[in-house]
DNA sequence: GTACATACTGAGTTGTACTGTCAGGAGGTA
DNA sequence: TACCTCCTGACAGTACAACTCAGTATGTAC
């Protein structure tokens, strides 16, 4: 059970983003040299988080991304769910939506263990917002990076 | 973020050992055909079972498989752990373990965050019980065979 | 309206781990 | 000795994650 780059990747970004940068749009390429991810694959893991309508984006000159609403507005269960596609254990617990398949499909007692231990998950999740990990990263003294656009641009 | 299917069957299995047998050995075909797992891949899994100290074997006939404990005694994130492994969301989240890599190791917002979901997962599997389970199945009425040797013996 | 900077899109590639299958062996019981 | 059951390791196929690439669209500045 693993969650997948994209999460681990995506919530990195998320994180960068308010915390390195205010409301000014960030560009793809600051955070992939900050976070060392691939440009391009930031790029692929930005769009399901815009779909997810968490961040926004701003083309052309002084263009970049910027986050949706407030820090603390935006709950990790969002970005995860934006990345990762759903909050599920396994396929056959997904609460609500079409037939899984699965032959015990409603009449298995493993299938409701998985799905109070996804939502158990998700509430952790949703409990924490960017701005509780800037406070975090704050208090563990993490370096912050000067935008240095305004530094060349005096 | 998936579980593996070794897990989602190691668990079936194991609750239909608790659920349908009590304390005599329980053969791999008769939890396959109940359980629709092929048996050759019970097998493997039953091994990770075995290794986790949750399942006792006995060869020969009338051999076959049997909880270690009580049913009350065994515990889903023992059960997990056993077939996953261990209970982790991402790999660079492995505490106290040697170095797993990451550049950003030890002074990563994110990093102490999939710890604490890992451990609030954990937290929650530990509470559930395979006896847990056995009344749940009686309470959502799922069906328990009879045990067919003891019919055909008379 | 040209040049440039940035985001956007979809198709390709590669590796690896999951999900099994198979053949045969080991160990008990009668 | 015969049979039953578990045990082991090797193997295969497939799907998916994790990128990469080429090219396109759109905005800003001059």
């Amino acid at each position: 059970m693993r969650l997948s780059t994209k999460s681990r990747y995506g919530l990195r970004a998320m994180f960068d983003i308010a915390y390195n940068c205010g409301t000014a749009p960030t560009q793809i390429q600051d955070i992939s040299r900050r976070q060392h991810i691939s440009q391009r694959y930031l790029e692929q893991i930005f769009q399901s988080l815009k779909k997810g309508g968490i961040l926004k984006s701003k083309r052309g000159p002084q263009g970049g991304y910027m986050l949706a609403r407030a820090p603390g507005e935006i709950t990790l269960k969002e970005i995860i769910q934006a990345t990762e596609g759903d909050l599920l254990l396994v396929e056959c617990a997904s609460k609500g939506r079409k037939k899984t398949g699965c032959e015990f499909d409603g009449v298995c007692v493993t299938q409701s263990v998985w799905l109070e231990a996804a939502a158990n998950l998700g509430d952790f999740f949703a409990t924490l917002t960017l701005k509780d990990l800037c406070d975090r990263g704050a208090s563990m003294g993490v370096s912050r990076e000067q935008d240095l656009r305004f530094v060349y641009q005096i």
